[in-house]
DNA sequence: GGCATATATTGAATCGGTTCACGACATGGA
DNA sequence: TCCATGTCGTGAACCGATTCAATATATGCC
């Protein structure tokens, strides 16, 4: 810091030999001969040398060994929501593995985002994130290195990663309807980027912009239309995926569908709101009202009663993603499989 | 990917302008005519140039405008931490005011941490855990780079930033002294780094190692002594910091301290699961038992009863320690207040 | 001893930018 | 007309390592 930082250059001339040798002593040191390593080192000991700056071996490798996550949310949003916190888990074990790091990129600040996801030094980027993915798939385009999308379509030339979020919803339906339920609400995600929440109308139903939530209410449809039930007929609520968000998308939507017996809830944290909105309101779940989430995260298994859900792989997740970008290879897109959990929320109706 | 990239040399060829001009079309633009910026920018577009590489500007500035967050404890740990998650909310925040990117490197794996560290592209560490703390000082100092321990001494040339655990810790005995308890129990973190955990006898307590337990032991013992108790007829649990651990803790603890008025935790996890566990037990909170925690994590409020305890400021940990490194300024030691914040958990002794 | 084969070491090119001292040219004032 | 001033642009050095073809030295074998 005080003095100027010693370079493996000053080592080799101080030991007498080239820096071709020195930078061998460091790097691949059974290609020196025991004796000559010996002197090196000790002579880089003398200096004070740290080893090599990973700068320049950067520059010359070309890898950085690291990889980027950009998050749109804030963070605080972000460290506290439970499916982030898995993805990450499973991301970080497949970095582990393979002695590379993780880099977390905020586009929460929009004038400075592009920035940052053009001077990251990274060797690829996941976009994780439902909401306003597309402008972070955008910005990770234009810088040019490898980029997984999850739970979004990247479009063009992206790897991505996502599950059966249709035949999902299809199943937690069909789980409903097969305990006998025929009066539904839906406890939905954000359908596009306007930060409008609450009732949901066909006009907008229809226009969803967020794949995954599209193709959740797509699911949900299938299994309603088998069983001759007007999806229409259905009251769906748009809510914030947080807890205070799900908290008043919960109480909307308890009183705006009165008459239902069962709610589809699009995640895990909007249908443990919506269990406390319902012993807030004294209706007893499962007795009075069934309920199942989506995702399974662990606070799901962890609720009173315990969530019925459907499963997806978060940390699997994670974890191939990470390893689509550290292996390099071509672009894929990976579809990981969905399951039904069942377990204390969901029971038939009490009066059919 | 497939063909070589083009790089800024080529855009300045093509352009007919010097490599040094057409750097400064992308870094410094004010400082081109307009008429060449625009034939530059035209070229650079032409040619698919996607603006300057952060590698090579890496090398010559030498700044990567990131910082490193060494984390020994399992990444699955870690996350799940709200402790750690309001840490890593605050030092998110003081990145990106300052456009720079926050690194995770995990040391979870003893034979690549040091690689890892060594390896990692950053222009600081911060050490923040207070477990095997050392180890992980010990090869941040390696680096040479800044770095700034959290919770810990780091002995020689690094910054710090502490809070009063020991005030903290009286505070906290002196909270439940006065509303008249006499009889204690310490749901205590780990002393040392041994994996021991249960019933601590006066040698282990005397031979603390990790300066946080340490101190807040001795804050508890300050204000015991003042009252005139002798902390070696008060019951400490030794337990991990997890929800399981300080589950086993919890109890542990009300086996060995049945006639305990009050319990002094050493955080907020391990106070709620022993309010968890007291619930089972049925033993009332507050009425039978008061409970006292540490740290003021945001599930401290929704616990029910809601969780008296000493607040930290956890997330301006975070920020300073980010803005410490960012500011690259000299090594400072920054000791942070603590605050006793009185809710649902203690009160007056059932019976005197 | 002579030749083929291993093994160690060298020197220079390279990675992709930034920076800075200096020179070219234009403008304006005396 | 000449000099001072200011704006742009140039070219080369530099950041700190890795890599590789080429060379020098040692070893093995007949």
């Amino acid at each position: 810091m005080s003095a100027k930082a010693v370079k493996l250059a000053d080592v080799a001339k101080a030991a007498g030999v080239s820096q071709g040798t020195a930078s061998n002593v460091f790097s691949r040191p059974e290609l020196v001969r025991a004796e000559v390593r010996a002197r090196v080192e000790e002579t880089a000991r003398q200096l004070g040398y740290r080893g090599p700056d990973p700068r320049g071996r950067l520059l010359r490798a070309g890898k950085v060994n690291a990889i980027g996550v950009v998050v749109s949310d804030d963070l605080t949003y972000f460290f506290n929501d439970p499916f982030n916190r898995e993805f990450m888990i499973g991301l970080a074990s497949a970095c582990d593995e393979r002695g590379a790091g993780v880099s977390l990129i905020s586009a929460a600040n929009r004038a400075t985002a592009a920035w940052s996801v053009e001077t990251a030094l990274v060797d690829g980027f996941i976009v994780q994130c439902m909401e306003d993915g597309d402008r972070l798939v955008e910005l990770a385009r234009k810088r040019g290195l490898p980029f997984v999308a999850c739970d979004i379509d990247p479009g063009g030339e992206a790897s991505s990663i996502r599950i059966d979020d249709r035949g999902g919803a299809r199943m937690a339906a069909e789980h409903l309807l097969a305990l006998g339920h025929r009066r539904f609400a839906i406890l939905s995600l954000e359908l596009r980027n306007d930060g409008r929440v609450g009732l949901v109308d066909r006009a907008r139903r229809v226009s969803a912009e967020y794949a995954g939530t599209r193709d959740r209410l797509l699911g949900y449809g299938d299994a309603f239309a088998k069983a001759g039930i007007d999806i229409d007929t259905v009251a769906i609520v748009e809510a914030f995926n947080d807890p205070a968000g799900a908290a008043e998308g919960a109480a909307a939507l308890l009183d705006a569908a009165r008459d239902a017996t069962a709610v589809l809830a699009m995640s895990d944290v909007a249908a443990i709101a919506l269990l406390a909105e319902a012993k807030r309101r004294g209706i007893a779940v499962p007795q009075q009202l069934s309920v199942i989430g989506f995702d399974d995260v662990p606070e799901a298994a962890a609720s009173s009663p315990r969530l019925t859900t459907i499963r997806q792989p978060i940390r699997e997740k994670g974890r191939r993603a990470g390893a689509l970008i550290l292996a390099g290879g071509e672009t894929r897109h990976e579809l990981l499989p969905v399951q039904l959990i069942v377990r204390g929320t969901t029971a038939a109706p009490f009066a059919a």
